[in-house]
Parts: structure tokens; C-alpha cells; sequence
RNA sequence: UGGGGCGUCGUCAAGCGGUAAGACACGGGUCUUUGGAACCCGCAUUCGCAGGUUCGAAUCCUGCCGCCCCAGCCA
């Protein structure tokens, strides 16, 4: 019925199109792709979709994926977007072995191309003013003019486009036009430029080029250079396929390689634009493009996301031309699954709330054994030292419990987390505010471990950490950037996405009491706070022996659900 | 009649003339030393709308409607 791989991918039209191609022998049984970043930004979510498919497909059909930098615009890109771009590429974890290209490695055969298209009248020297050339293109509705420049003699257009390429003209004086039609529905085939002058150096070819080629020209030839047979590229490019197919068909090249459209990713709650994202940084409403809160891949990897999830959550999306935006509860989703099966589970307490267990001897203190990954035996265990001081959630305790809250109130017992169980006896409070600052409890020894012999049964178990042994340390919270979910579409009446930004994105916390295992975690590396979320040291901040953790995303929360429903309630009751 | 695309569950998304996959979300339940995980159940009589062809249409035809992209010497 419905087709699916082996790997369980579901169909999609691309790979529709590729098994086609293959089964018909198309391009001698090849499937080559490239990913063609330009080098001008860091890449986000939304890259690595392109990402994911284009290394997924070429690993699926025992082909190969390029990494290319479309490299054709000196005044936008630079060197650190390059090395910041194969980090990322690789942290996600593809490979393109010896397949690293430049767009720039081919100036020189950009040129003799060009050089062709004039020999065989396709491409003319126009002398137009950017502005004119805008005038004559005519409209969307209205069909363009002719540049007076077009039937220029192929000699006097070789004269000039060397003398542009040798440095004789300013930027902006002259460039070089396609010859195609003027009158064209599709406007990308009015005499498209395809070279301008921009006395401008580049990043890796230094002042060598004072002209140089546009996207149309020089992404079809690139692909075609390197043999690439299925050329990916996102919807806005579907007006430009004419001209790729063009070029190619015109000039004389080996490969023609076959350029699909797919839609680009849109996720719910943040923004995809890099012009938007470069906002926030410059606003400082982030602290840069790796800022946890950031959908790049570099504020993903920082935030602790497990690239499998992002692959994962990549290859589930699915690819088609409907333009959709795709709920991030998806991503958590993937993310949690991952983190479920590789993360260790620690114990730690962000907002503290002291208890002492009165009959539990004072100055004892033992150790206790904590397993480290339910869903993995081979993570093993660990000791957790327990004393007659603890601290406890403060959110796992309250004084006048509503029903179906199963944690720790005056007279109830629970379970410490393989520990004991604990049963309050008095709360203590503050004077003055009333604030309950302290609890009193009594300890079953018996229950060591976590299991009573008798037989009987508490419906809570909470989390804890000794007083003495726990550490303090910086937690950062954090949440969805944007409280709206669309942000652009709800931007209208003068407000724009700016406006819907989520103020408690970043909660910090400080004083979080943790397990002393915790102490010299690996930066990057990812535990479960159990009953909590996943949290990793930050990269950044973290000093040795002293880590700041980083929310990568919170647990399911079951009881969160409840109490909303609880509240939303006890609110219409009131009302 | 500028040109090019797209409309299947709240959100993604299969489906390609034989009677609507799956995932996330949501709701309910089992189990549980994480209110985690796992597991079970429920969730589109209908595919933008209207006609037509056919024994049979989400799939073919016609006509509407809605949304997106294009007037850089950006990519």
C-alpha cells in the first residue's frame, strides 16, 4: 500500500523521483547531491533539513553529497561562516570525505563559459545603469524592453567583457546579460545578469577577480562540474529552474543535473529568517547565534540537543512542496526519545526546600545505590550519600494538597528516590512572611532503598540531595523563544515579530542544590534531573568544578497537565 | 488569462482509479521506586468547493475559491 524503505522512511516525491530515475538508469545509476551552503551565516534548523536529505539520500543509494560553499558574493561572506558551517555540518554527523568545493575554484571555468555564451550570440555587454535595467525589465504584468546594448557584435562583446574582467570599469558600469527573451513571462529569463563588477576581494581568492558570477550562473555550472544528478533546492528556486536548465542546454556541459523544489521548514514558535534571526543578536534580545534559545544548529548544540534527534525529527517531517509550518512539540518529542535512551539520570533540586529527618542519628551518613539509566542496565549504578539533612523540591510539598496530588503534606509519607520513606510531621514556617522554610520528618528505616517489607505501598516518590554533600550551581531555564506560535502571521497593525517575543524565555536560577556526581560533568554532555528535564553544562560558562547547566527540554509533565486543568477550574468556579 | 507553485485530521504527511497509512498533539486506561519511559484504546464515512466521467474518484476531466513565490548588478 503505502510505500515504505526498509528504514521505515516514509515516501516522499523526491525519492519517488530518485527511484525512478534509477530504475530508468538515468544518470548511469548515480544518486550525487550537495548541500550548497553560501557562507554569509550560521546555520539553523532549517538547513538541516536540507541537511539530512541530501547526505540521507546519497547514503541511501550508495551515492555521495557534496558540501559546496556558494561562495559567488564577496561583500557577504567570510571565512568564519565557512568554518562555523562544516563544524555544524559535521556535529550533525555527515560526512563529505573528499567532496569539499567552492563555488570559487571555478571562476575560471565560470569565465571560459561565459566567454562561450558570447562566442555563440547568448550573451551580450550591457552598458545599462542598475536602475535602467530595472526599468526596462518591465513588470510582472507588462513585458520588458530590449537593452539597446543587446545586438552588440560578439567581438566588441568579448573586448569589453575582458577589459570588465581586467579592471577597465567601475562597479556598477557595465555586466554581463544572458540573451534570452525580454518578453518572458518568467522574469529571471529577461536578459538575466549573470556578471557583474564588483571590485571587491574575496575571501579565497583574494583581488584575483573583479568581476564576479551571479547565483543563476554559477549554481547550475557548479552542479554540472561536479556531476551532481539531483540538484535539491527550496520552492523560491522554481521560477529560476528555466535558467539553470537554460544555461546547460545552451553551453556545452557534460551533466545536466535535475533541480527539484522542495518547501523549506518553518517551526512553530520561533523564526527561520536568517535577516530576522540576525535581529535578535544585534538587539541583544539573544546572547548570540548559539544562544540555547536560538533555532541555529549551533544554539541547538549548545542547548544540549542530541544531533540523532535532530536527524531524527528531520527524516519524520517529511518532504513536500505544501508550505507548512511543523508543531516544535515534534522536535521535543525527538529529542526527549534520545535523551530517554542516552542520558544518565541525576538527582537535583532548583528551588530548595530544607527537611530534617528527626529520627534519623545525627552526623550518620551513608551511601545509597542509584541506578543510572532504566532503560539501559549497561549504565550501571552509582553511590548517592544520604545524612539527616536533605533538601527537597519545593513543589513537592504542600501543606493543604489538593486530591490527586501524591507528594509530600503534613502526616503523608513518600518515597526519597533509593532512600527511605519519609513521612512529614511538623512544617515549619518564618515568623514574620509565613513562608514554609523547613520541614520535620520521621524515616522509616526499614524501607531502605525504596521498598517497604511490610507490603505497603506511597503513591509519591520525590527526588532529594544531602544538605552537605549537594553543591550549588546555575541552572538556566529555558522556553520557547516566541510565545506565539506563528510570529509572523500574527504580525500585523504595526507590531511585527518582535512584539511576541516570550519574556521568560531564560529563567535563571542560582543556588540549585545537586548531586556531587555532578560536579565535573563534561561540558555538552546531557543528564536527566529525573523527574525534571534534561540539562547539560554549558559550554561556555561552566568553569571546571563549577558547571552551569543549560535545559535542553523538560519531561513530559503529567502532573503539569493535571494541575492546569485543576486551576483553570477552580478559576470558572470563582467566577 | 503575466509566469510559477500549493490545497488530505489541531500540526506534519502517505496515498498515483478499487473504497482514507503513519507520526506528533489531544482524550482515556494499564503498569511503574521518575506523575518519566513502556504498553493498550479512541481520534478524517471523507480529502478546498461545485459539477462531470466511471460499476467505483482524494486520485481522471471542467469550472470556481483560497494561499505562497517572482520586477537584486542577493543566494
Amino acid at each position: 500500500m503505502n510505500k515504505q524503505d526498509k528504514n521505515n522512511r516514509p515516501s516522499n516525491f523526491i525519492r519517488n523521483i530518485i527511484l525512478e530515475d534509477l530504475k530508468a538508469n538515468k544518470h548511469g545509476g548515480k544518486v550525487i547531491t550537495r548541500f550548497p551552503p553560501e557562507p554569509n551565516g550560521y546555520l539553523h534548523i532549517g538547513h538541516a533539513k536540507s541537511i539530512v536529505m541530501n547526505f540521507g539520500f546519497a547514503q541511501e543509494f550508495n551515492g555521495r553529497c557534496h558540501l559546496r560553499f556558494d561562495d559567488t558574493n564577496p561583500t557577504k561572506e567570510e571565512q568564519e561562516y565557512v568554518d562555523a558551517i562544516m563544524e555544524d555540518v559535521r556535529w550533525l554527523g555527515y560526512d563529505w570525505g573528499e567532496h569539499l568545493y567552492y563555488a570559487s575554484d571555478y571562476f575560471d571555468r565560470f569565465y571560459e563559459y561565459a566567454e562561450q555564451l558570447i562566442k555563440i550570440g547568448k550573451a551580450f555587454v550591457c552598458d545599462l545603469s542598475p536602475e535602467e535595467i530595472r526599468a526596462y525589465r518591465g513588470t510582472l504584468t507588462e513585458p520588458g524592453r530590449e537593452s539597446p546594448y543587446r545586438n552588440r557584435s560578439i567581438d566588441e562583446n568579448l573586448d569589453l567583457f575582458r577589459r570588465m574582467k581586467a579592471g577597465e570599469f567601475q562597479d556598477g558600469k557595465r555586466v554581463l546579460r544572458a540573451k534570452i527573451d525580454m518578453a518572458s513571462g518568467n522574469l529571471n529569463m529577461r536578459d538575466p545578469v549573470i556578471y557583474r563588477i564588483m571590485h571587491v576581494p574575496h575571501h579565497r581568492t583574494g583581488d584575483k577577480w573583479c568581476i564576479y558570477p551571479m547565483y543563476d550562473f554559477a549554481h547550475c555550472l557548479s552542479d554540472s562540474i561536479e556531476g551532481i544528478t539531483h540538484s535539491l533546492c527550496s520552492l523560491e528556486f522554481e521560477d529560476h529552474r528555466p535558467l539553470y536548465d537554460w544555461f546547460l542546454d545552451v553551453l556545452e556541459v557534460e551533466c545536466h543535473p535535475q533541480q527539484i523544489e522542495f518547501a523549506r521548514l518553518n517551526l512553530t514558535y520561533t523564526i527561520l529568517s536568517k535577516r530576522k534571526l540576525i535581529r535578535l543578536v544585534e538587539e541583544g534580545v539573544v546572547s548570540g547565534w548559539d544562544d540555547p534559545r536560538m533555532p541555529t544548529i549551533s544554539g541547538m548544540r549548545r542547548r544540549g540537543l542530541p544531533p540523532a534527534g535532530i536527524r531524527n525529527f528531520c527524516e519524520r517531517i517529511g518532504v513536500a512542496k505544501k508550505e507548512s509550518v511543523v508543531d516544535v512539540a515534534l522536535l521535543e518529542h525527538c529529542v526527549r526519545e534520545e535523551l530517554n535512551k542516552t542520558a544518565p539520570r541525576v538527582m537535583g533540586v532548583l528551588n530548595p526546600l530544607k527537611v530534617v529527618i528527626e529520627n534519623y542519628p545525627e552526623g550518620q551518613e551513608e551511601e545509597l545505590e542509584a541506578v543510572n539509566n532504566p532503560e539501559d542496565p549497561s549504565y550501571g549504578t552509582r553511590m548517592v550519600p544520604f545524612s539527616r539533612e536533605i533538601f527537597i523540591e519545593q513543589t513537592d510539598f504542600m501543606e493543604d494538597p489538593p486530591k490527586k496530588f501524591f507528594r509530600l503534606a503534613p502526616g503523608r509519607e513518600v518515597r526519597l528516590r533509593y532512600a527511605y520513606f519519609i513521612t512529614c510531621t511538623d512544617v515549619i514556617k518564618d515568623e514574620k512572611t509565613g513562608k514554609i522554610v523547613e520541614l520535620r520528618c520521621t524515616y522509616d528505616p526499614a524501607t531502605k532503598g525504596g521498598n517497604a517489607p511490610d507490603g505497603r505501598k506511597v503513591k509519591g516518590t520525590i527526588h532529594w540531595v544531602s544538605t552537605r554533600h549537594a553543591f550549588e550551581a546555575e541552572v538556566r531555564l529555558y522556553d520557547r523563544l516566541f510565545e506565539h506560535p506563528h510570529p509572523d502571521r500574527a504580525a500585523q497593525d504595526g507590531r511585527t515579530y518582535m512584539d511576541f517575543l516570550n519574556p521568560n524565555s531564560l529563567k535563571i536560577l542560582k543556588g540549585c542544590k545537586l548531586e556531587p556526581s555532578l560536579k565535573d560533568l563534561e561540558p555538552g554532555k546531557v543528564v536527566q534531573f529525573e523527574r525534571i528535564g534534561y540539562f547539560c553544562a554549558d559550554s561556555k560558562d561552566s568553569r571546571p568544578g563549577s558547571p552551569v547547566f543549560n535545559r535542553t527540554v523538560t519531561l513530559r509533565d503529567t502532573w503539569g497537565k493535571i494541575e492546569k486543568r485543576f486551576r483553570k477550574k477552580n478559576n470558572r468556579k470563582q467566577a
